[in-house]
RNA sequence: GGGCGAUUAGCUCAGUUGGUAGAGCGCAUCGUUUACACCGAUGAUGUCGGCGGUUCGAGCCCGUCAUCGCCCACCA
């Protein structure tokens, strides 16, 4: 028995204990079957389940869950990402709180920590994944920092280095002083603030009242300028060049370089070089053959080599003093407000970054990017919306070294040691690193380890295959790589898509993934971008609480078009959380009704021209859903599947049958209820994928009648209607009847007899005046009868001619009511299609334009064809009027 | 500065090769007659952002402008 509503938290957490048990997850099930493969993209071992998290795996889950009916050897490969700097500071937090820090601790016991943290709440995340119904396979879980996936990251930098494009070198970096760690180009975030761009006079070397005026927005950085620039070209300075300048507050002398890099039209057209704390200065430093002091501390305080006053300074106070102190001796020539974009850390948002010229590795991605570009240009793998293939191209085509150590303790340490004399040795264990270092000094020597981390997302750019057991060549990566689509979201391509393909690509020789779908981006009602500051994030476990996890995955399935916004609220979610017990309705209806499944069922022996209808319309609705699914089109699946059940099925058929199901029992109340429940079932096999525990609840209970089930609905078949012949004349009667039908309703509204929703039963419910007025128009009365006979049989015919004999105005003949409805409607659809396809020719005929413009040939054609057209429009009116 | 996306009913959005504008929510009126008030019926509401072009015909194609959003670059 169903209950009178559904309860999500009654029955999800049971099911999904059903499935897991019942090992429906696991890859491998069909040997025989082509494999379907994805993996997820691992969420941070830190991390809850947000409302993006909640549409990436929904979607994943469609899939998944589609593709195994369908017949697939699915595997949705999950796991955790140890996300280095997200982690570290999440168990530094800890520390602190404990009263003490991972340098108290030292390095082994904080790595000891961060994975007993990892061990205590670490599965937050999967479990949350749990109960959005993800059917991920959890027997393969994998981490990024498992011993297998590490043994991955190894080889792989290792293999990079040996071939050259993993190297190590003293660069200018963007250096995150509060972590103190370098970060990557992609971990900028450029935000623009108001500052002051300060235009400050340096004396000339040969006469201090003559002065060379720049202008800059970081005056602290004076202290460590090597170089004043100006154009070669720019008239006002010409004479200056060679010369020297004596730097204030330091007194150094430095000489005006000419170099193109200073812009005439900027600030005062010349400019200071400080090539250790600016990249542009950098590149002309390094052109002049400048020094590259760096005058600050690892944590962005003033160093040593700085005038003694400035030591020790935070880079904002000494830029005020600098600034005082300029002005004080009336160097200072004006102050300038402007607005400019500064580098700053892209988690938090408020730690600027300062370019420090520091040593580090970097992997020469360029040979790796030609790769990735070649096998996107080639179509091997494709983006869903083709457009980011664009910004893929455009960043892989522009891509610099990717700067990948850190300056971390939670992450793959870099697999190279050191002897005494700075000697690298890099190799994936130890005792390899011994033995090269033997070789080349005859002795053993000691090592010690380079103490640096890599970029987090050095090890997510192996996860298809290091997640499959690679470099082992197992029977998982043989069968389950490459895999068939990633579904992830477009912040992400540079970091992590196109990385992917880049290692994907030189390490396996297979692109990573055929299809990259890329996936809304969820904000809240208002379009604002969810954050916890703004205090706008919709938590999905609320919404599955209240609403049950069916409701919130079909509320993103729905709204789910690809790469742009999609707007979530709690409201949406509660519009399919009644779409959910609608269902839920109408299984009852069955129930009560007792439609219960038969032992066999033939769609194509049929005799009832409304369950003719119905089970067209499925077909159709199949149809539509599967070829939505393959398209990626969520959306179009969703709304398909959302209209066939509710103004389909529950509307229309509903209503329609339950006249049949109330009469007196017979073949046609038989065939009724088998088809009710037939095409109900097939609903919960359409739904499955999108709306998993309801319809598997339902399965489950209206399991308990008829023949047994054998499997659970996870387990079921993708339907396949290829053997069923779809009915166009029912669909053609039934068309006819819904026109008839708003006839009616419209000669009640106009009648002012107050509406009712059980339509098909106008005529038996009829009140006094209405039945007078429906007798007056006889005529319509005869057509209303015709055509139920043909759609639900005599139940209906019967109704409407006692009400017309009843006034004893007319009586009613049944027979033969059924093929001339059937045949009328092929006739009048056919002479339908001729007008239409003659008035189409007429309107391109009656255009002088077009008869003028067009050529001689294409005009005749029309002409012929409007003939043509006519004669079958004067037939099937001949055989229409034989009809009727 | 360069690029991309969005602009359709009060709100949120569909609209797949150009052919008479759609849904849900909301609103108004009515209705508990064998599933469902988390319901049913009916109804109102649109110069499809502006202007120009191509076409017999444009929400859809082209140009241009406007507003909003995103990405990249610059950062003296």
């Amino acid at each position: 028995m169903l209950e009178k509503t559904f309860n999500p938290k009654d029955v999800e957490e049971r099911l999904y204990q059903t499935w897991e048990a019942s090992g429906a997850f696991r890859a491998g099930n069909k040997p025989n079957a082509k494999p379907y493969t994805i993996v997820i993209p691992p969420p941070n071992v830190t991390g809850s389940l947000h409302i993006g998290h909640a549409l990436n795996n929904t979607l994943q889950d469609i899939l998944s869950r589609f593709e195994r009916m369908r017949g697939r050897d699915v595997l949705w490969q999950p796991g955790m990402d140890h996300a280095g700097i997200a982690t570290q500071l999440v168990v530094e937090r800890k520390l602190a709180e404990a009263q003490t820090t991972r340098q108290a601790l030292g390095r082994d016991e904080f790595i000891k920590r961060v994975w007993e943290w990892k061990a205590e709440s670490g599965g937050a995340i999967t479990k949350q994944l749990r109960r959005l119904g993800s059917s991920c396979d959890w027997s393969r879980e994998r981490f990024t920092m498992d011993e297998g996936l590490s043994k991955a990251v190894l080889k792989v930098f290792v293999d990079l280095y040996r071939e050259g494009l993993m190297y190590k070198a003293n660069r200018l970096v963007n250096w995150d002083p509060r972590l103190q760690t370098a970060v990557s180009d992609l971990e900028v975030e450029n935000i623009e603030i108001k500052g002051n761009l300060w235009h400050l006079k340096y004396p000339l070397a040969e006469d201090a009242d003559l002065f060379i005026v720049v202008a800059t927005t970081r005056p602290e950085t004076m202290l460590a300028d090597q170089a004043v620039a100006v154009h070669p070209d720019d008239e006002r300075y010409k004479d200056l060049i060679g010369k020297k300048v004596r730097l204030p507050l330091t007194g150094r002398l430095v000489p005006i370089i000419a170099d193109e890099y200073a812009n005439p039209e900027k600030g005062s057209g010349a400019v200071k070089i400080t090539p250790g704390h600016d990249f542009n200065d950098y590149e002309v430093g390094k052109r002049h053959g400048l020094a590259m002091p760096n005058i600050l501390t690892l944590d962005a305080k003033i160093g040593v080599d700085a005038p003694e006053a400035y030591r020790g300074l935070d880079r904002f106070v000494a830029r005020k003093k600098i600034v005082a102190d300029m002005e004080a001796l009336g160097l200072l020539e004006k102050v300038e407000p402007v607005v400019h974009a500064v580098p700053h850390d892209e988690k938090t948002k408020t730690v600027e970054l300062e370019p420090m010229l520091t040593e580090q590795w970097y992997l020469n991605v360029k040979p790796l990017a030609e790769k990735a570009l070649a096998a996107v240009h080639d179509g091997r793998t494709k983006f869903i919306p083709q457009r980011f293939e664009d910004e893929y191209f455009r960043w892989l085509e522009d891509i610099r070294p990717w700067c990948v150590s850190r300056q971390l303790w939670w992450g793959h340490q870099i697999p190279a040691w050191y002897d005494a004399q700075g000697n690298v040795f890099v190799a994936e264990s130890e005792a390899d690193a011994h033995a090269q270092a033997n070789q080349k000094h005859g002795a053993e020597v000691a090592l010690t380890r380079d103490p640096d981390v890599l970029d987090t997302w050095f090890s997510s750019a192996l996860w298809p295959f290091s997640t499959m057991g690679w470099p082992v060549n197992t029977p998982e990566f043989k069968r389950y790589y490459k895999t068939d689509v990633l579904v992830t979201m477009f912040d992400i391509i540079f970091f992590w898509v196109a990385r992917m393909m880049m290692m994907g690509l030189h390490f396996t020789n297979d692109v990573p993934f055929h299809t990259v779908y890329i996936h809304a981006r969820v904000v809240d009602e208002k379009g604002m971008k969810m954050s916890k500051t703004k205090g706008n994030v919709i938590d999905p476990l609320t919404l599955i609480d209240e609403f049950g996890a069916d409701a919130l995955r079909f509320a993103l399935a729905i709204a789910a078009a690809p790469g742009r916004d999609l707007r979530m609220g709690r409201n949406r979610v509660e519009v399919y959380r009644n779409f959910c017990t609608k269902l839920w309705n109408a299984a009852r209806f069955c129930e009560m009704n007792n439609c219960v499944r038969p032992e066999t069922f033939d769609p194509n022996s049929l005799r009832s021209a409304v369950n003719r209808w119905v089970v067209g319309e499925l077909v159709r609705t199949k149809t539509e859903t599967t070829a939505s699914l393959d398209a990626f089109r969520f959306n179009d699946a969703a709304t398909g599947l959302y209209e066939f059940v509710w103004n389909v099925y529950c509307d229309w058929y509903v209503e329609f049958i339950k006249p049949v199901l109330s009469g007196a029992d017979g073949d046609e109340k038989t065939e009724t209820r088998a088809t009710a429940a037939w095409v109900l079932d097939e609903i919960l096999r359409l739904m499955h994928p999108f709306v998993p525990f309801m319809t598997e609840e339902l399965w489950r209970v209206t399991g308990e009648q008829g023949p047994a089930r054998s499997k659970l609905l996870i387990e079921e078949a993708w339907p396949d209607y290829s053997a069923v012949a779809r009915d166009v004349a029912a669909e053609a009667e039934m068309n006819w009847v819904k026109t008839l039908i708003s006839e009616v309703r419209s000669v009640r509204a106009e009648m002012n007899v107050p509406p009712s929703s059980k339509l098909p039963l106008v005529l038996k419910t009829a009140s006094a005046n209405e039945r007078e007025w429906l007798v007056r128009h006889n005529d319509l009365i005869l057509r209303m009868a015709r055509l139920e006979t043909a759609v639900a049989g005599d139940n209906f015919a019967k109704g409407a001619a006692q009400i017309v004999a009843g006034d004893g105005t007319a009586a009613l003949s049944l027979e033969g009511f059924i093929d001339f409805a059937k045949e009328r409607a092929r006739l009048t659809k056919d002479l339908k299609k001729a007008d239409d396809e003659v008035a189409r020719v007429d309107q391109k005929l009656n255009n002088k334009d077009f008869v003028a413009k067009a050529p001689e040939d294409v005009v005749q054609e029309l002409r012929d064809k409007r003939v043509e057209h006519l004669s079958v429009r004067s037939k099937v009116q001949e055989a229409l009027r034989r009809v009727e």
